[in-house]
DNA sequence: CGCCCCTTTGAATTTTGTCAAGAGCCGTGG
DNA sequence: CCACGGCTCTTGACAAAATTCAAAGGGGCG
């Protein structure tokens, strides 16, 4: 079951500067320190809430990976939002909505769960949070467009060899830890397992690519480039 | 060319109820009536901004629609929004970011320029405007959102049906104008035009729907709901 | 070791896109 | 008023892309 493992410390918090409490000031640290939230943490098969879900808090990813996905009633899925470490999410409440994905862990993760009542009270009185937090909205809005982008514009290879180049981009060996299935790859890309499995399998044959255990190399960056902006769609 | 029409008078403007202003009251408005910002008039083929240049200014969709758009290199294009009246759009300098996509009206539009200098001053000094602003924002990732879930998991005419059904959601007679081309129908669903004008034209002919110079008619809200549907995907 | 689940691969089918041609529509200018 | 040119839209035939169905392979874990 998801467990709260103690009480968050801002102030002694080894994520804040990834957080939308990056930019607050020390001194003003030390005078919100009555707010504690709760860390949790999740295993792989434990849902952090369900679309459809009353929001009342927000949550920041202190470890692990988090898919956000909407499901079809037939059960076709879409990850709309793969999150890392310090990402916010589960604001909707924030314009008096009701959560409008569910979000699952990757394998084991810890987050933080931020009551919106609490963080409402906050923003307002810290320019900073407030300030942090749009940018966090405003930044999440373009990488939305351009995931719809991806979806409408592109096709299966180019999809896939671009979400890859942006999967590795900043792992400095080369190599980098992929804990998304087959399918899971599918329903970020709007492909079925069999086409991924099919180009993946291609470009490891080729050369292009490397997969251990759940991790991945690019081995030719220009090659899967020129797939990726194989018909000017780079 | 672009137009600047006048200035804008917050207080007397016909569609401040539906813009970020709305809930300003009354003593503000007046208060602020220094800010008098340009209203500007295009002409459908005037780009009101282009995707990388600098934001500098926000706008407020006074009359008529824009479409959003990203394209690549080879010429594929993604609507990633279209805009009604009362709508913000071209934000992306609160992030220090340029625009991440072109606006281009759909016929002639009428838009408020919002510095987007004053209009964070209008922001930090009054909450109201502050509040909206952080409702549309959330709100257009709740969209785009759904949008990705169309995009990725639906096919063509269950994709094509739910936007239809969505576009007339709102129309009292039955009858919604629609100064979409197939052209963009398709770089909104991601599809073809041939794609688009055939379902559209089996409906046509199936008695779902109809069609008169640039408005469209749902006659059969049923069928078309069970074309969207189809597989389960509602 | 054997089981289960994920992945791979193949073959057939469906879906969607591409190419090409014709139809309808509208405004311009004779 | 009509003819013409330039549009977009429609339709058909075909090709390509992607999904579906089915079966086999592989790897990790009890």
């Amino acid at each position: 079951m998801a467990n709260i493992k103690g009480r968050g410390h801002c102030q002694s918090c080894q994520i804040r500067h990834l957080s939308i409490f990056a930019q607050l000031p020390i001194n003003r640290l030390t005078e919100i320190q009555t707010f504690h939230p709760p860390v949790v943490t999740y295993a792989a098969d434990e849902i952090i809430y369900h679309q459809g879900d009353p929001s009342l808090n927000a949550f920041t990813l202190r470890k692990g990976l988090v898919k956000l996905i909407k499901t079809l009633p037939n059960g076709r899925t879409q990850i709309v939002r793969v999150l890392h470490t310090g990402d916010l999410f589960g604001f909707d409440g924030f314009a008096d909505e009701t959560y409008n994905h569910s979000a699952i862990p990757l394998g084991e993760t810890e987050v933080c769960r931020l009551p919106l009542h609490d963080l409402m009270e906050l923003k307002k009185q810290n320019p900073e949070i407030e300030n942090a937090m749009m940018r966090r909205w405003i930044q999440h809005l373009r990488e939305a467009e351009d995931m719809m982008l991806e979806l409408g514009a592109k096709k299966a290879p180019e999809r896939l060899a671009s979400f890859l180049i942006r999967w590795c981009e900043d792992s400095e060996n080369g190599w980098a830890p992929l804990p998304l299935s087959r399918a899971e790859i599918g329903e970020l890309l709007g492909l079925t397992i069999e086409t991924v499995s099919r180009f993946l399998s291609d470009w490891k044959r080729q050369g292009l690519l490397n997969e251990q255990r759940g991790n991945i190399q690019i081995q030719s960056l220009d090659d899967l480039r020129k797939v990726a902006c194989s018909s000017g769609g780079c």
